[in-house]
DNA sequence: TAACATTCCGCGC
DNA sequence: GCGCGGAATGTTA
């Protein structure tokens, strides 16, 4: 497991990599982990030097409010059946979007498990990338998010302007 | 079984 | 319209 730290305009996020891909991100604030390499073979080194460059731009652009250029492999392997296809479906919105509970539920075809959709937002190893953020409840209001409702209103907030400025 | 980042309905203001 | 309770709901550890 591979640790690297992202500087941002919004703080230092921590990614960790898999030999499989990026598998987590932590949100600036929370307890800032060394970064670092356990076990890592020379071959793994130019792949996790470039599945951090593509990291790095992909936060950042998503932090601007655009559409990331390239993602890196996204290590879905903790996640259930059920997880992996919330988290899917909710790489399918674009910036500027938003879904409601109820609709990805809908999208993925397990009507009535807006609540499990929830819940599965709510597990996302990988906020940001994986735009959990995109997701509100019924009606357009904010719903909940883990990291605070601070973030999500400020990740929305940014996308609104940034697709409204597309417009322009 | 309990815990949820939900939703819907019925009520009273 | 808004807020509050209560119930139904699918998934997870």
């Amino acid at each position: 497991m591979h640790t690297a730290n992202l500087r941002t305009k919004h703080g230092t996020f921590t990614a960790l990599f898999s030999e499989r891909g990026l598998a987590r991100i932590e949100f600036p604030g929370s307890e800032s982990i060394p970064s670092g390499t356990q076990n890592s073979t020379e071959t793994d080194r130019t792949q996790l030097r470039k599945w951090r460059r593509l990291t790095a731009a992909a936060l950042k652009r998503i932090l601007a409010g655009e559409q990331p250029i390239e993602l890196p492999p996204l290590d879905f392997s903790r996640g259930t059946d059920f997880q992996r296809r919330v988290w899917s479906a909710l790489l399918r919105i674009g910036p500027g979007k938003t879904k409601t509970y109820s609709e990805v539920a809908a999208a993925i075809r397990r009507p009535g498990a807006a609540r499990a959709v929830g819940a599965a937002c709510g597990a996302n190893p990988i906020p940001i990338l994986i735009p959990c953020h995109r997701v509100l409840a019924a009606g357009r209001r904010l719903g909940g998010f883990t990291a605070g409702l601070a973030w999500k209103r400020r990740l929305l907030a940014t996308e609104e302007a940034a697709a409204s400025d597309a417009l322009a």
